[in-house]
DNA sequence: GCAGGGTGGATTGTCGACAATAATCCCTTG
DNA sequence: CAAGGGATTATTGTCGACAATCCACCCTGC
């Protein structure tokens, strides 16, 4: 057995179920697990080293957000993401994140609207250095995209996109390593709605970000045929 | 102590604690269980007639769902959802039943479409009785929604909208017994939806579905003033 | 009289054991 | 030999008890 004793760094979250959450989530999404594997509640909890009511208790929440699939009395498993599910996942990210660069666009503070503009910098700049920047790229990408999401200051909406929407999104990337492969492009599109937000143009940033999924959605569903 | 035991009725919910998942999710939404009451796991546990595990993986989901407010080692007390709370919430209903709308002109059946037009049929009749029929009208909205909400196809969309999302319109309307104070206006607008699904126009139908939900979000802003 | 600390009570968090359900395998029978 | 049924076994579902944490109250000292 691997050691998947729970992680004694960050002792402080108050519950072994949150931290089994946690852990549990990590090793889903990074696919530390594999998608369909079947969960075990007995060798799951003598992994984590909890018993299996915190174990259930995680599971349940797991369950909830889609990362976990659960038939009573039968078992836990692993969700795998189709690319069909991906593509439903990207619509409700083509609505979701519009109208939060619609509200960023309104709502952002002056710092808010620097600090992006400053990561926007950065990942020029890397784009410049021609390096292998796939795992950069796909974390500058979230990164973009979580600091419009907070930047709605709309916290529903906060919730509902870095809480239960992303996650699947995450393990999609990390599941079929799919790095983004029109990075230039992607980068051009940031830009332009960095600059609809500097104008607080809602409309405008609502529009271009919403065709910026809707590309990217585009380029999902030409690789999935 | 008032007669809370599970419902025996259904008694094919899978497990206890899918049921009492069901029927405490039930008892927050209609206000048997007032908002910000703290709810005692032993008290609670006995009152359903169950033991405390299975209450405490129905109490994690409910968190989950936005439904009860957890502080670990303190306790768990119902959500009370104040307006702004409400306002963020139609922004999010703006922009996922806009994309519904959308994606339920292009992809609903011709018999869900007709279904649609008779339930609109029966809301205009309703009307012209100029009974009391605010009942009728609230869960004729929803009614409404739920079936374009579904006609989307959108199996991610649905869940979001009418497993996470809806619960809390509908605490919220019974909270405050707030009955539809432009059914009117309402019902035309329901209707002018309806002729965008018709003709398979899915940007209009878009237009016209964040209009109506904008228009009841500004109605809710200018009450809560 | 007020502030601070400590103790007691109650509630939540966790665990291990028991019961119930379902999948599997084997045996029987046509 | 195949198909159906039944028993076994492993896994999940449920429960009651123990441990840990926090909140409130009270008591003491200034």
């Amino acid at each position: 057995m691997s050691d998947f004793a729970l992680d004694s760094s960050s002792p402080d979250s108050r519950t072994l179920a949150d931290r089994v959450f946690a852990r549990l989530q990590d090793d889903i999404v990074l696919g530390v697990i594999p998608p369909g594997t079947k969960l075990g509640e007995t060798e799951l909890a003598s992994r984590y080293g909890v018993s299996r009511g915190p174990l259930r208790e995680a599971i349940r929440r797991l369950e909830s957000r889609k990362l976990l699939e659960r038939v009573p009395h039968v078992g836990t498993r692993v969700a795998s993401l189709k690319a069909a599910d991906l593509i439903e996942i990207y619509r409700v990210r083509e609505a979701l994140e519009g109208m939060a660069a619609r509200l960023a666009a309104e709502n952002m503070t002056a710092e808010e609207v620097a600090g992006l503009r400053d990561l926007l910098a950065q990942h020029e700049q890397q784009q410049d250095l021609k390096e292998d920047t796939a795992y950069f790229q796909r974390e500058g990408d979230l990164d973009f995209h979580y600091r419009i999401i907070q930047g709605s200051h709309n916290q529903t909406l906060i919730d509902l996109l870095i809480g239960e929407i992303y996650h699947l999104v995450r393990m999609y990337r990390y599941q079929f390593s799919m790095t983004a492969n029109r990075p230039q492009k992607a980068l051009g599109e940031h830009r332009r709605i960095i600059e609809a937000i500097e104008t607080r143009d809602g409309e405008m940033a609502e529009l271009l970000m919403r065709r910026h999924i809707s590309r990217a959605r585009e380029n999902i569903e030409a690789q999935a045929s």
